[in-house]
DNA sequence: TGCTTACTCTACTAAATCTATAGGGATTAG
DNA sequence: CTAATCCCTATAGATTTAGTAGAGTAAGCA
């Protein structure tokens, strides 16, 4: 399940991308617009700052703006950032791999060959996919 | 992230589809042979007999088994018991549809767009697969 | 300078979910 | 009758998620 810290993190970044000017949107703004809690979003507004996506500016007039163009920045670096590893498990995972605790033997485990194609058809879609076209 | 829950189950139904014969095996080697907590395993199987997978035996000499070929056993099916809806959000769910409580109009929705790929995309990847791809 | 606006950051809390554990009940083989 | 084994419900601990609170910092403007 698709957390809602993702969830508002891909439609703040949808509603900053589809701004006609890169001028700066206030959280209040982007709250009011997409429905959600303003201090939630806030937090990740933050996050994304920190990561690269979005620069900010302070004070009167200020807010958050998209950083790059929206065709720069593929799904599978924003939903790894927000939602974390796209792997469903960690045995499987490209970035944030880590051994399972019971499974004495990866190659034969019967979850793993399976969850390794769920992996690489997500990878494909995330990999295919940029914040552009999530616009409207 | 996979629950656990899932991925014994999975293992477990792997496991039963690999004995030779259908006798009863007990919930006690299984969870030996899969490093499972006993009690937890047994509340799963449990699950996957209610819903049809497998059959059970009483009494000493007493156990589970599977049911059906593992070939007639899709992994959408096992993955909606156990896991639940396969689509990342409610409002793409085919079985388990439901209206975000945000969001006035779907068809708009930048996040609706892409989990349509990727609940379609998952979706292909589960009912490709049955049981018996997943035997050794 | 002083005031207002708006982002920054840390800490905390409430609720939900997940992962088990406990323990008695029911059934079967021998 | 007895031991083995599944059946079922309740509950508890840990973790994660979603949201809240509030003080701090920087920028614009008169």
């Amino acid at each position: 399940m698709l957390s809602k810290k993702t969830k508002y993190g891909l439609k703040a970044l949808t509603f900053l991308a589809n701004q006609k000017d890169r001028e700066p949107v206030q959280i209040a703004e982007i709250a009011n617009h997409e429905n959600i809690s303003q201090k939630f979003l806030e937090s990740i507004l933050l996050t994304l700052r920190k990561t690269g996506f979005l620069g900010s500016k302070k004070g009167k007039g200020g807010g958050y703006y998209l950083i790059k163009d929206p065709k720069d920045i593929p799904m599978t670096t924003v939903m790894r950032v927000l939602e974390g590893p796209i792997a469903l498990v960690p045995c499987v995972s490209l970035n944030f791999y880590e051994k399972c605790s019971d499974c004495p033997d990866e190659e034969s485990c019967s979850v793993h060959k399976l969850m390794i194609q769920v992996r690489d058809s997500t990878l494909e879609v995330f990999g295919s996919n940029t914040l552009a076209d999530l616009m409207s």
